[in-house]
DNA sequence: GTGTTATACTTGCAAAATGCAAGCTCAGCA
DNA sequence: TGCTGAGCTTGCATTTTGCAAGTATAACAC
């Protein structure tokens, strides 16, 4: 699979922003990451929508050209990496958070722990702040 | 093509949001509804990024069958119709400054007004309203 | 040093989604 | 009665996805 640069299709930057992440996996890489702590490939295998290895390399190779994601070694086995958010994907938090308010308002069978969401809506700034400490400066 | 609901994932609020909005083409019609002021299937058409026909009738009437949007008669021309966001549709508002805020940033050659990227920082929920105001209840 | 296991992928192929061009339908108008 | 434009649908080639299987490399066991 061939992982390169997508070809952009306007000057909106909502068009470039689905460039890169108009798809149904992407952005659950990313949320592995950011609220599952995640950071091998195999975490991100494990998760529970299943996604196909094949496409996973894909998707991580592709983050990683696109400046999102990059790869480093495990600093406890250094023959092993851990894919770790950018500062560029770290700016992807406030995007997660509303798609999580979203979903967590509209899905009748949503999973997603109540407390949580009502913090991201009353102290989103703190919340956000929280997760960039989490993870580094990128 | 089918228009049915999409499988369920997970019970994972972002995965829910991803398995209706995940893919090039569905937020780029509730842009174009949102801050475009386009209602109509020809207007759709014309937008910069060059939908096909066939992708877009496959798009709409999936967000409708979502609830995201819904397809009402043209006051000015019963015969034919409007595309007009649902409450949920607009509850999508976030999602879409965020991404836009994202966009404008790591876009080196984003078309994005700056200025109105700052307000939407600056003055967030005021746009909002705003935007919630031009589309009515739904 | 040989075999076993785990991790991280790659490959092959069938199925589904996408993109493009060409229709088709129906209302409004001349 | 015929023409036009808006709003789709259809056919078909290309691309992407999903699934299963296979490969490479390193760590560890003996």
């Amino acid at each position: 699979m061939s992982t390169s640069v997508p070809p952009r299709r306007s000057d909106c930057p909502i068009s470039y922003s689905l460039d890169f992440l108009g798809d149904k996996w992407s952005l659950l890489v990313i949320r592995d990451i950011l609220f599952g702590g995640k950071r091998r490939y195999g975490e991100f295998l494990k998760s529970d929508e299943k996604i196909a290895t094949n496409i996973l390399a894909d998707r991580l190779s592709r983050l990683e050209a696109a400046g999102i994601l990059k790869k480093a070694p495990d600093p406890d086995a250094p023959a092993k990496s851990l894919y770790l958010l950018t500062p560029k994907g770290l700016d992807l938090i406030p995007v997660m958070l509303e798609l999580a308010v979203w979903g967590a308002k509209h899905d009748p069978g949503t999973g997603a722990p109540t407390a949580y969401i009502r913090r991201i809506k009353e102290d989103r700034e703190a919340v956000i702040a929280e997760l960039r400490k989490a993870h580094g400066k990128g």
